[in-house]
DNA sequence: CGCGATCCGGTAACAGTATAACGTAAACCG
DNA sequence: CGGTTTACGTTATACTGTTACCGGATCGCG
């Protein structure tokens, strides 16, 4: 866990949200927070039990509407093959991202690689297939395990 | 749908998989061949009903058996995106494709785009990342429904 | 052929992920 | 202020995928 305060993210988020004319509200400022205070991806009923306030619980639309707004502004990313979710590295402008994930320690990596971008617009293109969101996830090893594991 | 017999795919899975030395049984040949039937993506629970016999219904495990086969020799795919199986178009050879999924009218393209597949490689390998299982799903609109919906 | 090892598939129960539908309250805008 | 939109709490339910256990088919080999 990254604990720091984080403070200044959620201000960034803020003023995004500010600049896009829409409301960043307490409850999803603080799923924001979870997903940022977080070192891996987490699935939505992972936060929804970070959310519990004692006895208190959630029902699951309340967190799926808040992930479903941070995505739709950047602010989150989804993983298709993890059912799981991230905070964004950097949400300041839009972003078609691709993300390194690690199937032996679950880190994940967001990358956001101009090559691979162009590579996917123009084979869309000469389909005549207009892409409007792209899903690019590597599953693999990443270098710390595999130095770990040696080469198999 | 295709209702060719389509037989002769069939039969090059048959020789793919003693080639393998993998066994394509009934049960796996025969959600194989409603895959390939299909003109769009199969749910797994679409697969179980497509295969019920009058009264007789299966059970999940055995299709999703079949299908943990099938995507294994790659003789399938599973569209993360759509928790979704196609029958793969070429499967005579192992590849990584990618493919282009249209939200409109659900048609699924898959490429095996060269270009694609060396900017991904490239991209992890500057950061020591050994990709294993590339996800690369593009959604968005396809040729014909830009045609139909015109430029919005 | 006899026999153990392995693979395959039928079955029941369940775990995990996501959404529909409905109502209330708060925020926004004239 | 009144009307509209947006957010959120709640219940129930749908959809996706897995665990565990067992019987039977198939394979390898003496
Ligand atoms: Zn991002
Ligand atoms: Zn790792
Ligand atoms: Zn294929
Ligand atoms: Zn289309």
């Amino acid at each position: 866990m990254d604990d720091e305060p984080d403070e200044a993210v959620l201000e960034g988020a803020d003023s995004l949200c500010r600049r896009l004319g829409v409301r960043l509200t307490p409850q999803r400022r603080r799923v924001l927070a979870i997903l940022r205070a977080s070192d891996r991806p987490l699935g939505a009923y992972e936060i929804l039990e970070a959310m519990r306030d004692g006895a208190r619980a959630l029902a699951p639309p309340t967190v799926y509407r808040a992930l479903d707004f941070l995505v739709e502004q950047g602010l989150a990313h989804k993983l298709e093959s993890l059912h799981a979710f991230v905070g964004c590295t950097h949400p300041d402008h839009p972003h078609s991202s691709q993300f390194l994930i690690c199937a032996d320690c679950g880190l994940v990596t967001e990358l956001e690689n101009d090559a691979i971008a162009r590579s996917l617009k123009s084979a869309a293109s000469e389909s005549g297939f207009e892409p409007r969101r792209p899903v690019v996830e590597l599953i693999g090893t990443c270098a710390a395990c595999s130095v770990k594991e040696g080469p198999r």
